[in-house]
DNA sequence: AATGAATGAGCATTCATTCAT
DNA sequence: TATGAATGAATGCTCATTCAT
């Protein structure tokens, strides 16, 4: 960038995020700084905190917008478009033998696919959700996601076990990203059938 | 500390690592720092870089030991041993109409002891997790510690439902904490139930 | 405000002054900033450098109108007041015994308001003797306010004496304010009444 | 400085307070940074920062020393020494006529001489007392240098006399500074003088 | 006339680590 | 063996000022 030259630019507070949203991929949140997102988006570092005044406020920028993108992954997701392409229940008025079973099977494709995907990906979004933990300003946006979620099973099941499955599929995920292990879907199918039976 | 008095201090390496402990349980990892680990151990600085020649050293030794902590306090907890004392099948032969749902109430109960205890300890261990997801280092730290409790569970079931059910734990405890809930014990010993009971 | 709009507000450089004052008042000259003062004005950034090209521009501009205040609260306060209200001679003719100690009643009065009404405000204007110290430019503001102030007790004793009041009464001001000391006015009364005594 | 080099530099801190007072002296307190500092006392900006925490801790350190100097002054004037080596009473009693006009003036004397010794100095010291108003550090400094000042004269008369002494020199030499009047020595005598007589 | 955006300089502070003692 | 001192890098953040709109 030259020097002392003034730059028309209009969406930059969106390419600073981007940036963001970058280097934590890449270096994590304990790499993310003002000076290291400048960089990345190519701006003066002054411009980072004109846009964001304070290191948090670009935190949950990224955090929401990485929110977004992954609501979408799970809106498109081709597991759960599956799901409501399923056969209606038949002519005899039966329905299939057990529709949980279904869900759980989508849910674990669906599991499957997040974490297949990209591992970058996958990663990041588990870090900006987990360092929510220590940044409460991070917490709402953490709170909204695990929401976005539940609302969006809830409609095949009922809300208390929609968050039931969010949360172990939030588990099942961290135990595979922490402990290098393969993702086991036949597994996560299993568990997510039993979480679809009321125990009563 | 008188300077330049030079003190008998036998356990300083454990006292410098109990204090880290202490610090990230406070501030989280990114506050350790072998400045605040040498505050809180009332050492001078050049003593944590003398005991761990980097900062990693320190964190490792620290995580690890936590880890063992929250593992005892796993096995000494009321919770668990309550089930161990838990009345022999009567007399008229009938096992206790649901064992399953006894043990979901134990681990309820149990989570709910963990989380309500020590916000600052059980942020700790979720830290724990945070961490590995970017410091490899750390991983088998993580995932020693989701055997451990895994195995302690497994004699009351079986290795896959330990393993599901470590699982929920975890990912109902991230809710709690990340979205500034409190815990529903009813809630957790219902979806814990429900883990307990084959799907078939 | 609503971003976009641009509102009709004739005094809007009067009311940066005033916030500038304010600003000034609670955080010292080294506070005041363009954004400092913007903010507390509510109005943009822009708005500031618009008025007021350079900082120093706006720091004169608030001294200047602070000083006005303040000599305008000399003037009108009760203390003084009293003084020329005060009962003619009464009727043998005899004049009060010591219309002397009556003044210096008067000023240790009129110091103790001035102290004890806003820490604040009193700050303020002693900050604008350590400003001038440094900054020439503000000389003559400060001069101005010795002068005047000595201006408006010479008419009640004579010039040279009234400049030493002024003198005294800074000096005593400032121990108080310095040293953290309450202000005790039978003190200070005591030592203007000396100051109003001809050594000879 | 040759970088990589570690220098072996006793009084390191030492010379760090002594360029601070000069960095002072030169630029005012405003101009005061661990950058100017360091760069006046050709230290690395670490060194600053190990030696003092806190800018704060450089300045009250710095305002400490400049008053020990001050008080040297005073100690060693010799416009006081001249008041000590002043005959005895004489054989038949009778005290100086007026004792305390001897006084006034030497304090007098004493007062221009600092005044006029270095305009610089002179600053520097009231600046530092000054900057006290804003920065509670620096409160108890300034209140000792009140106090040594009043406990050197006291005495000469008494404690109460002391300190109004103080101030009314306080008081004369902030306007000597600050409307950039030439001192006048024989009002300074005057004024002092009035002090000394009780007004009863 | 008014203002949002931009930017380079600067600041206090913290830090991991090294080294001389 | 300890440890106080040292140091260069980095960080979050504030700022005065300029400029395009």
């Amino acid at each position: 960038m030259a020097p002392g030259t003034r730059r028309y630019d209009p969406d930059r507070r969106q390419r600073i995020i981007d940036a963001a949203i970058r280097v934590v991929g890449e270096r994590g949140i304990a790499g993310l700084s003002h000076r290291s997102a400048a960089a990345e988006a190519d701006v003066p570092l002054g411009s980072t905190t004109y846009h964001f005044k304070t290191l948090d406020d670009l935190l949950v920028a990224a955090l929401q917008q990485a929110n977004e993108g992954f609501a979408q992954a799970v809106e498109g997701s081709a597991a759960l478009a599956d799901l409501d392409r399923e056969p209606a229940p038949d002519g005899d008025g039966t329905p299939s033998a057990d529709p949980g079973a279904d869900l759980a099977g989508a849910l674990a494709r669906l599991l499957g696919e997040l974490l297949g995907a990209d591992r970058g990906r996958v990663e990041l979004e588990y870090e900006l959700y987990l360092a929510a933990l220590r940044r409460p300003a991070l917490r709402p946006v953490a709170a909204q996601w695990c929401e976005a979620f539940a609302a969006a099973l809830a409609p095949r099941t009922d809300p208390v076990t929609a968050r039931a499955l969010v949360a172990v599929m939030d588990g099942i995920g961290l135990q595979v990203l922490l402990t290098d292990t393969a993702y086991d879907e036949a597994y996560a199918r299993e568990v997510l059938a039993r979480m679809l039976r009321p125990s009563s």
